[in-house]
DNA sequence: CAATTAACCTATCAATGATAGGCTATCATT
DNA sequence: AATGATAGCCTATCATTGATAGGTTAATTG
């Protein structure tokens, strides 16, 4: 019983430990995602790159959001260890918010799928919980700016927290119309980027003179 | 001629000379859609609440999308009134732009559909153009920002240009932001949404200045 | 070797957008 | 008023897509 057929699925790679089935289904996902748009990629589109059966996948997953949403987790922890190792702690507060700024909109830029879901509401399914497993993911990225704030206001507060979220949202907003608007006659997209940042880098740093100026809290 | 029965589906109502079909199903689209999202409602769900079968859309639009490219250009279409009747020319570049940020804040906020497909890129569907028109009409609000940017900066110019744009981001991203994560825990939303503005006034408030100050530009 | 388990596959659902073909009533023309 | 055209609808039916049911193969385990 040589049985030469039939065990290729498995046997096919020749050494190489074949990575396991669950990993190649994340994988073809994650590259049909990226160049389709995750909500035009069918879980038979999946299937069939990986070499199986679109109903093997359930055996991988619970459902197709699932697929979606661990792609998107595992980009947003990317996302995440960018921005922290991207710190120089020894780096001027500006060159650090710059440097935070040009890294989270590479980001947003080469990961549309991912961020989308995390951060503009680009729903998987009709299901919530996914979705906001991801959304959390991207949150750890606000932290590190956050963290940025409360440094230079010198310590908590309803300002720092208010100076953190204008500075996420323009950031989002430049990320998110670059994404939006491909065809938008961009002036120059490098240079918008650029002076963008510049001037959030701005923003943040006013509130730190501010902060140091008087060198004296109020109350 | 009685006819009482049958005819009921045209001479229902009583005067008012009932409105067309096709506006019925918009309503009808509109408000499904502002309760569940675009791309949560069936067309069956439209049909139903219309009172009429499924494949009877099909008579007054081509397919789905169009009823929600539709519904979407007109909501477009009145952002670009809100944004128009709402500033008075005699007002300072200040109060102008801060009533423009206010109105497409809240534009943004109370019509998300429309919103998420002109600059969002939330597709209804494969197809691109009746998404392209609807940022078409979104684009012409920002035409509106533009005009401001060109009057602060005295002029067009590429760092007029470069102002607008980063204007927009700052602002979409702040309503994309409150849309996407509404469970974020803001600080303060209204005060978000002043402060925010204040901020872009200050941005665009600041070219002006610079521009009237030497007074001449550094051809 | 038997039993368990993991991983698949084929067949099949239900939901959804869309099409085919026929029925009814109104209206213009004779 | 009879006739033909047209508008507007409806029922039946598709193809696609996510998901489930049930059986089969092969490796593991006792």
């Amino acid at each position: 019983m040589p049985k030469p057929g039939l065990k290729e699925t498995v046997t096919d790679c020749p050494a190489p430990a074949q990575q396991p089935r669950r990993e190649q289904i994340l994988d073809a996902a994650l590259e049909l995602f990226a160049h389709h748009g995750l909500n035009n990629v069918t879980t038979r589109q999946i299937a069939q790159r990986v070499g199986i059966s679109q109903p093997s996948l359930y055996a991988h997953f619970p459902n197709r959001e699932a697929i979606c949403a661990e792609v998107c987790l595992r980009a947003m922890d990317t996302l995440y260890v960018m921005l922290t190792t991207a710190l120089d702690p020894l780096a001027s507060l500006r060159t650090r918010i710059i440097t935070l700024g040009r890294n989270y909109v590479q980001f947003g830029l080469n990961n549309e799928a991912a961020y989308r879901v995390a951060f503009m509401g680009d729903v998987t399914g009709d299901e919530l919980p996914e979705r906001d497993r991801v959304m959390g993911a991207g949150l750890r990225a606000y932290e590190v700016l956050y963290a940025l704030a409360v440094e230079a206001c010198g310590g908590e507060s309803h300002d720092c927290a208010l100076l953190a979220q204008s500075i996420w949202a323009s950031i989002h907003g430049l990320v998110s119309l670059l994404l939006s608007c491909r065809e938008f006659p961009w002036v120059d997209i490098d240079g918008f980027i650029d002076r963008h940042i510049d001037i959030l880098a701005d923003q943040l740093c006013r509130a730190s003179v501010q902060q140091s100026g008087p060198s004296m809290r109020q109350i």
